[in-house]
DNA sequence: CTGTTAGCGCCTTCAG
DNA sequence: CTGAAGGCGCTAACAG
């Protein structure tokens, strides 16, 4: 037993398909007796509409993609959650696409969304615009998260992370600590090596030596790294981590390495991701809002999408990149004199 | 400048739209002079096939749809990344849906879903059978994760909550524990009252009473029923709480309340996320495999899909139920002496 | 091996 | 206000 088309129903409501269709986009004008009848074959059949015959006539999917490296860690999914609230307000729906390792991957990917999608957010840090304006066939519509500094030609998102960084180096300078180490995010990724610029420059500024390690966005590697770092005879007074989820690596191993944060070694870390208030002590760390910048993304695009439905009145100005200033939230881990402990669990 | 259609690909190839379409799937045989122009052809044009057309004339979408209440928390982000491995490695996309705050809503998701995806996972606790298959359009496969008794009509995966939150209060019990409370999930939902259940079950099987406190399956309402429970003068001496969440909000609460965790009062929670290992106490807790049961969940519904798209050998036997069981993770919080620090960081 | 021709399920002019 | 017919972009018989 099939599921009924809308040629069911206007058979078995005595009507042609076009008023059925009418009745069921509400485009057009009905006479009563007819709507109801219709209706009522709807009911009978238990019709629903096959959005896909319906995106092909009328070239809207009402979804709308998101491209992204991976799904791990809560900054993801703070984000995919952003989105996905948004997405609901405008009747839409999110497709998500990740776990994209390198460039042709992540292009082959975009491809596939072709005819599936009325636009797109990529996050792919390992795409360039070469790269990603020759996977798009034809004009999609395009929000760029990938950090990179682009042409300037698509509509982009991004966080000022090297202020950030410096904002980080600066408080801790600050609080009195001299030997800042870096434990950095991979090499290729455009966001790490921000980071890692702004801390460079605040450590230069302050006219002290750099003390740099490496990690991959990732508790344990964070970890790993920190170990490495104290275990190497000159142990930081302070850690600037790349990113919470490494921040948090380096408080289970200064723990492990039978020293005491903030007192021995103060942390600072980067995201504000909802963990990052819950570890002892608490992290201190750069705070961009993940859930509204997730929101925030598919309302542009929707806003880029309908622009080109509507014919585009005039030109792309709109190609503009938002930037996202990082808040310090001061927590334990810094050392800093004047936090309270504020253990409200007021996370929803 | 619109984008390429098959029909251009083989104008400019100068063949026709059949030999292109043939190239492209793989189907059928070309000789490789065709072959040849046509790749040129479409490198030439760039041109990327337009799934949703490909879907209606093939009748399958290559995409699975998940229907979940919520996006808060890392339960439902680890079930997502779990989903999203299996679809990756089976080359399908998933679409999300989430936020059905009743089941009207939720029907009307489910029926937004036909035609958009090949089968669907559904996860929302407040749809019962009948407006589920009522909602179901045709026969599209579908896999239950919404914990309720199902009238074992449709594939389905579950937790074995009743018995999981048995062997918490049996663990509780055994470390000499005497007064333990549970903090509750919301009343609507199955999978809390399951828990409860269990709690009930083995706290009356060891004649003690039982202590019930209400919550949302949130930290902050964790945090909430356990301060009320700790000022009500009647402290437990334990808190078995119905999901992670909620046990840290107790943990939280415990500290403030100027107690100390596990010593004064221990507590267990329910799912072992990411997080319960991280936080000072490590929460004791039942550890499910969430990744592991996203991926399963999508692998289930494939090889349903399959089944259907090969004219269904047989009667659809296969529509069991699957019973996660969940393992006990002794940590630190339950007070348990072999409990050792186990610091590692060893989380990707 | 290749081209022609129907559809897939729906929307949308265009006449009536 | 309603119906008939064409087409969205692609695949899939069926003939050549």
């Amino acid at each position: 037993m099939k599921a009924a088309t809308i040629r069911d129903v206007a058979e078995r409501a005595g009507v042609s398909v076009a008023s059925v269709s009418r009745v069921l986009t509400g485009a057009g004008v009905v006479a009563e007796p007819t709507r109801s009848k219709v209706l009522e074959a709807v009911e009978a059949l238990s019709y629903v509409p096959h959005s896909g015959a319906r995106s092909l006539s009328t070239n809207r999917t009402d979804v709308v993609g998101v491209i992204l490296p991976d799904l791990f860690g809560e900054f993801f999914s703070e984000l995919i959650r952003g989105m996905d609230v948004a997405c609901r307000q405008q009747g839409r729906h999110l497709i998500v696409s990740s776990s994209h390792d390198d460039a042709a991957v992540a292009a082959a990917a975009i491809r596939s969304m072709r005819g599936r999608v009325d636009g797109l957010i990529v996050l792919s840090p390992h795409l360039d615009s070469g790269e990603l304006t020759s996977s798009l066939s034809g004009r999609l519509p395009v929000l760029l998260m990938n950090g990179a500094d682009l042409d300037g030609q698509q509509p982009s998102m991004a966080v000022d992370n090297a202020g950030g960084a410096r904002a980080a180096v600066e408080h801790l300078l600050a609080l009195g600590r001299r030997q800042i180490a870096h434990v950095g995010g991979p090499a290729g990724n455009v966001e790490a090596r921000q980071r890692k610029q702004g801390y460079l420059d605040a450590i230069a500024l302050a006219d002290h030596e750099p003390i740099l390690a490496q990690g991959e966005f990732t508790q344990a590697s964070g970890f790993a790294a920190t170990s490495a770092l104290l275990a190497s005879g000159q142990t930081p007074d302070a850690i600037f981590a790349g990113n919470d989820a490494m921040a948090i690596g380096a408080l289970l191993a200064i723990q492990e390495a039978g020293l005491r944060c903030p007192d021995d070694v103060a942390v600072v870390g980067f995201d504000d991701v909802p963990i990052a208030e819950l570890v002892r002590p608490g992290l201190t760390t750069l705070n961009i809002d993940i859930v509204g910048m997730g929101r925030r993304a598919v309302e542009r695009l929707i806003a880029e999408i309908e622009r080109g439905e509507a014919a585009q009145p005039q030109a792309a100005n709109d190609a503009d990149r938002e930037i996202i200033v990082p808040r310090l939230v001061v927590r334990q881990s810094c050392g800093a004199p004047t936090s309270t402990p504020s253990l409200s669990g007021e996370r929803p």
